[in-house]
DNA sequence: ATGTAATTTTGCATTCATTGACGTTTTGCA
DNA sequence: TGCAAAACGTCAATGAATGCAAAATTACAT
């Protein structure tokens, strides 16, 4: 059953590849909103109508990296030593998955401009709010598989806290203009605050 | 500059107020996708396009007093005790106003169906996510103001580390069918093992 | 009360995403 | 080679959202 693609898929997969390229090539010209789904249809020779077969939306395929991502991260997850702390396991699982380069050289190639649409168009901005949403679902479900001693509550508080911490300090960082740089450090300490709790946080004066 | 309303606002009070009933009841009766927004329009007796002038889509009808409920909670955070622990404020500010009777009696009316709503639209979960992102921006600002001795990056942490954990356990406590009672009890455990750190979990056996 | 300015409402046309139905072409495989 | 399935494309329709200019309503000063 998984022998060669064959001829059909791979088709499918290099139309799919052209449709992703071409896509954010056009919303890098001319912004998102400007470019419609029938001008990614035609940078990839298919009619408008067979795009939706590729992707379900036309905001779709601007995250057409994050399924291999969610793999990868519950693999991790499911490597945990037994013993290890879900603090270590998780801060590995940010740094392996969230935050290392993906895989595909595609991804790597379009990364910042990606950050930067996505930031810019706040329809981008909920579909990738929901999508991380439905990602930290199942990186709960994971969690609680792989950490027997963690009812569903704690396990799904563990993700939420750490990824919630995570994505409000980037969001503030960008939205203070910091470069990548400072961002990286800001979330280095988002997630030593969700691990070490609020109480960690400095008292007043 | 203060003073009555005047009929113009009072009447434009009571037209937002019909559309919002007329849709709620429209999507409990035909479901959300099933109701168009020239439907919505005709229960409060207005044109279509009219509808545009008081909300910006149709599924910002839905959030209709999310402002009223962020405002609430910048609010109690600016009241804040000089020298109160952080933690004490949020927990204050999760109860007294996310979780809250809010003020308008319509609000309560609506609330439990509001929820089996949003729960079952994708379009309506990725708007309500978006909302409240956009909301723990403005609390990480009012966070910062209030507490001196948190940096942007500290309390952008405090506030996305809480509300994160608190909505992905509903989410998941959702998902496995939780009554209200558990369901609250669950957001209880979520504030505490946000404050208190994911070191604070059960250790492996 | 009346006229004028400001605000709202509306009808109309348009763009565009998304979907369903159905016929046509390709490709995989016996 | 020839059939069945998978993909693709055409056509048509729906419905959200927006711009625009005319019509209606309200506020306010005289």
């Amino acid at each position: 059953m998984t022998s060669e693609p064959g001829l059909r898929q791979r088709k499918k997969m290099r139309t799919r590849q052209a449709l992703i390229e071409g896509a954010l090539r056009l919303f890098a010209e001319k912004g998102y909103d400007q470019t419609t789904v029938a001008e990614i249809a035609a940078t990839a020779d298919i009619a408008t109508r067979t795009f939706f077969s590729y992707f379900d939306s036309k905001d779709d395929i601007v995250f057409f990296d994050d399924r291999s991502r969610l793999e990868r991260a519950v693999e991790i997850i499911g490597e945990r030593q037994p013993g290890e702390p879900v603090a270590d396991l998780l801060r590995r699982v940010i740094d392996q998955s969230v935050f290392a380069d993906t895989d595909s050289e595609l991804a790597r190639k379009v990364g910042p401009a990606r950050t930067r649409l996505i930031a810019s168009v706040p329809a981008l901005q909920a579909r990738e709010l929901h999508l991380l949403f439905d990602i930290q679902l199942q990186l709960t479900e994971a969690l609680h598989l792989a950490c027997p001693e963690l009812d569903l509550v704690e396990a799904a508080a563990a993700v939420g806290s750490l990824v919630g911490a995570i994505k409000v300090v980037v969001a503030a960082c960008q939205k203070r203009g910091d470069r990548p740089e400072q961002t990286y450090k800001a979330v280095q300490r988002a997630t030593d605050i969700a691990i070490d709790g609020l109480n960690s946080l400095p008292r007043p004066a």
